[in-house]
This record gives C-alpha cells, structure tokens and sequence, in this order.
DNA sequence: GACCAGGCACATC
DNA sequence: GATGTGCATGGT
C-alpha cells in the first residue's frame, strides 16, 4: 500500500494524463471569479453563465457598479442561478466588506496575508469555506485547496477516505501531502470536478474510469 | 415530474 | 456536535 502522498500524485498524474487541462476558472476578470464563486452555490455552472452574463450586459459586474445597483434589481438580474434573493444579499455583503476593509480594491484585498484573509472571508454570512477558498485560489492565486461535493464523492468511491470527514480534515489530506503552488491546486481540484462529474457516480463501479486499477 | 447541480445559515435536538 | 431544513432556477 503506497502513502498517501504517492497516492495522491498517483491520481493526479492519471487524471492530468486523461483530462490534460482544464483551464479553470472560466472568467474574465478577478471580480467575475469572485461573483461566480458565489453565486455558483450548489448550482449548476450553466446557470451561473446566464446570471454573469446578464450582470455583463448590464455592466454591473465590477465592485463599483455592485455597490451601486439596488438589491432587487441585482436579484432579478442573477435570477437564473436560482436562490436568486440570497445569492443577492451575498454579493453585497461581500462588496460592503471589499469597500469597507480595503476601500474597494481587489489587489489591496489580495495584499492581505492568505490565512489572515480567509478568517476574514469566512466572516462574510453568506462565504463558507468551499467560496472562501475558491476566491483564494481561483481569484487570488493562493495555495490553497478547494473542496467541494465532488471531491468528497470521488475520495469516498476510490476508497481514499472513509466515512465522512469534514471540510479541514478533507483539505488538510490534500494540503499536508502536496507542494503548495496555486497552479497545481487549481488544475487538480478542476480533475477531481471533471472526473467526478463523469465518473464516481454509478456504483460498484464505472467502467473506464482514469483511475480504475488504482486501488 | 422527480432529481440534481462546483453551499450556506440557521433551527432544533 | 450532529442532523434537518429553507433557499430556487434550469437541465436531464
């Protein structure tokens, strides 16, 4: 039985050789990483598209314009990502925090020591530690790993974990094991959404899994 | 017409 | 501290 930090790299050499790339996160500025973070809460990225492309259109889709537009309005305008009246009150919260910790300023937010800034974020009544660290990771290219359902799902199936263990415990299996380059967290926690989105779904077992003979 | 999707806060036991 | 529930749309 190899550790655990060969089997880590094991996996993600299988699911890179698979996969290659996933070019995460689809966006095309830091603020839009950050909207989508958000507002993709136990929602499919679909309809996250839909809802960023309307505040797009609209123009509202910096930390300025946020600030400005009205609740209701900034609610109808995400409607498609669903939850639509909290994912709204989330945005500005998160907007009222940027402006009155660092008046505004993503890179002066980013400034901020990693962890330090992750307390702060968590703080935020709408960001739990799954949007936290996508923020970090995916908008402010920190070493730190994002867990979310899918990752879960696939350490359980491939029998990497057993039972349920909470949010630190998971990333703490990833963050003790692996080099901390923001890089290598992104592009891995985007396999583990591909291969979970394709495969660990169907029990015993999915036929032609990247990483069947694993185990 | 169920069931699910890149969670979170809050209530209740 | 664990478990349950509301939030809501759009695709399969």
């Amino acid at each position: 039985m190899p550790n655990l930090k060969e089997s880590l790299e094991e996996i993600y050499n299988k699911l890179f050789k698979a996969f290659g790339p996933q070019n995460w996160w689809p966006a095309e500025t830091t603020f839009e990483v950050i909207v989508g973070a958000i507002l993709t809460q136990n929602t499919a990225w679909v309809n996250v598209e839909k809802a960023i492309n309307h505040l797009k259109k609209e123009k509202v889709l910096t930390p300025l314009a946020l600030k400005k537009v009205p609740l209701k309005r900034l609610a109808l305008l995400i409607k498609p990502s669903g939850y639509y009246n909290q994912k709204a009150k989330k945005l500005k919260n998160f907007i009222d925090f940027l402006y009155k910790e660092y008046q505004g300023s993503l890179s002066k937010m980013f400034r901020e020591e990693t962890f330090t800034l992750r307390k702060k974020l968590l703080k935020i009544k709408g960001i739990g530690p799954e949007t936290a660290d996508s923020i970090l990771l995916y908008a402010g290219n920190k070493p730190i790993f994002v867990i979310d359902a899918y990752t879960r799902r696939v350490l359980l199936h491939h029998h990497l974990i057993e039972g349920k263990l909470d949010y630190s415990s998971l990333q703490k299996i990833f963050m003790q094991n692996l080099e901390h380059h923001p890089q290598l967290f992104n592009e891995y926690h985007a396999l583990l959404v591909r291969l979970g989105k394709e495969f660990c779904r169907a029990t015993p077992k999915c036929k032609d899994c990247p990483l069947e003979g694993l185990n």
